[in-house]
DNA sequence: CTGTCACCATACGGTTGCGTATGGACAAAC
DNA sequence: GTTTGTCCATACGCAACCGTATGGTGACAG
């Protein structure tokens, strides 16, 4: 069974734990490893999206996150017809997790350069532990993923897009920039992620924000 | 067998083929479906490549590949001890494509403002092909694989960060301004890939590139 | 107390891929 | 023409995973 954030679940409270903690634009993420309580949809497709995040998608598979919830492939049949049913709840969570949450925190922020100034330092000071994202991001051969990737960049560039906008640019300008910074987003994710390749100070981590942010304010 | 560019191979010409056409970082590769000639073990990690282009890590597998070439397990254990062994020569082979190879062509451009437009432009209008890129971004849960992008990235952050510092930038400045256009190389690379996300045009790809750079060489 | 149903364990067959073992084809050496 | 070594096909056992079939358990209704 699966949390997100501090929200409150019944049952878990004294299991041992896995968990992800919170990067880039995705919260934290906690799974038990006994069935504490009924197995549910919901907690199949999280732990499919942790699973996914320590192996990468072929870690998506049915008998190993079975034994990882600590149940068989009996309860898994019961509540999915197939792997490709779990992956595209995983998927569609994973969805949710990546747009609507992020938009809603940030855009409380009214001012659109700080606005931009809290995705890019969220961004490069992300852990090393994104591995989702990336996960998702590398499978692009297979098309559910692609698809779902696709209509989560979509959101994200558009999501920008309008601050931008907001900025004053215009429309044209506003949608090149939003590429280039969705662009450099996802890159860094993959150095960050990279052995060795992290930024570890928070000077560091400033002087790329404040260094990526006068880049992207020109003019 | 497999052809790099359109260095002569032997006994090829006539066979059926399948191939991936150049992209961002890794020039052409062609392979045939049917043993033309002796097997090498060059052949197998060319062909092992062209697979993960396909295929995602994943597959990397023995007996697919062989079928593929037209052969079977029998000649890959004459030439390999393990699938590992496979990754690894496929993943020394991407990192000379991926490095030396771009250096090479790349160095001979003198002035460096022009350097870094030959290199973004070439980033920006390539094909949508480029999943061996992709396929190995996304597979950090493979330590061989994470070992071997780690040393890609470093090589390639180098190449620009020398750039930067042949347009006039001081160090701190030029390596930042490295990691900014290179996560931008990376995450661009993920968005022409996926569906719906390729920069059409030429006057896209311009507008696109002089927008970069004028933002990467600011001050 | 008994039936019903939601939920899960167990057991099975089938597929795919890994690695090994062994023999055969073919060319070069002599 | 026999021998030797290179290169590959065939056949085998093994493990992981998918999906199905079927039985068991516990709660809850009546």
């Amino acid at each position: 069974m699966l949390v997100v954030k501090k929200t409150e679940v019944p049952g878990l409270e004294s299991a041992k734990r896995q968990s992800l903690k919170p990067l880039g634009m995705i919260p934290a993420l906690t799974v038990a490893d006994r069935p504490a309580e009924k197995m549910s949809r919901e907690a199949w497709a999280d732990a499919a999206l942790i699973a996914l995040g320590q192996g990468g998608l072929e870690a998506i598979a049915v008998e190993p996150i079975a034994s990882m919830l600590g149940v068989t492939k009996g309860s898994f049949y019961w509540h999915f017809t197939s792997r490709q049913e779990l992956l595209e709840a995983a998927l569609l969570r994973w969805e949710e997790l990546a747009t609507r949450v992020v938009v809603d925190e940030l855009s409380s922020i009214s001012d659109p350069r700080e606005r931009l100034r809290a995705i890019l330092t969220v961004t490069v000071s992300s852990h090393p532990n994104n591995r989702v994202e990336l996960a998702l991001l590398g499978a692009g051969a297979n098309p559910t993923v692609a698809a779902a990737a696709a209509r989560v960049h979509a959101a994200r560039t558009d999501f920008l897009a309008t601050i931008f906008r907001d900025l004053g640019y215009r429309l044209p300008v506003a949608k090149l920039r939003a590429r280039i910074a969705y662009s450099a987003y996802l890159g860094h994710l993959t150095l960050e992620s990279a052995p060795g390749g992290a930024v570890r100070t928070a000077s560091a981590v400033r002087a790329f924000v404040d260094e990526f942010l006068a880049m992207l304010t020109l003019d």
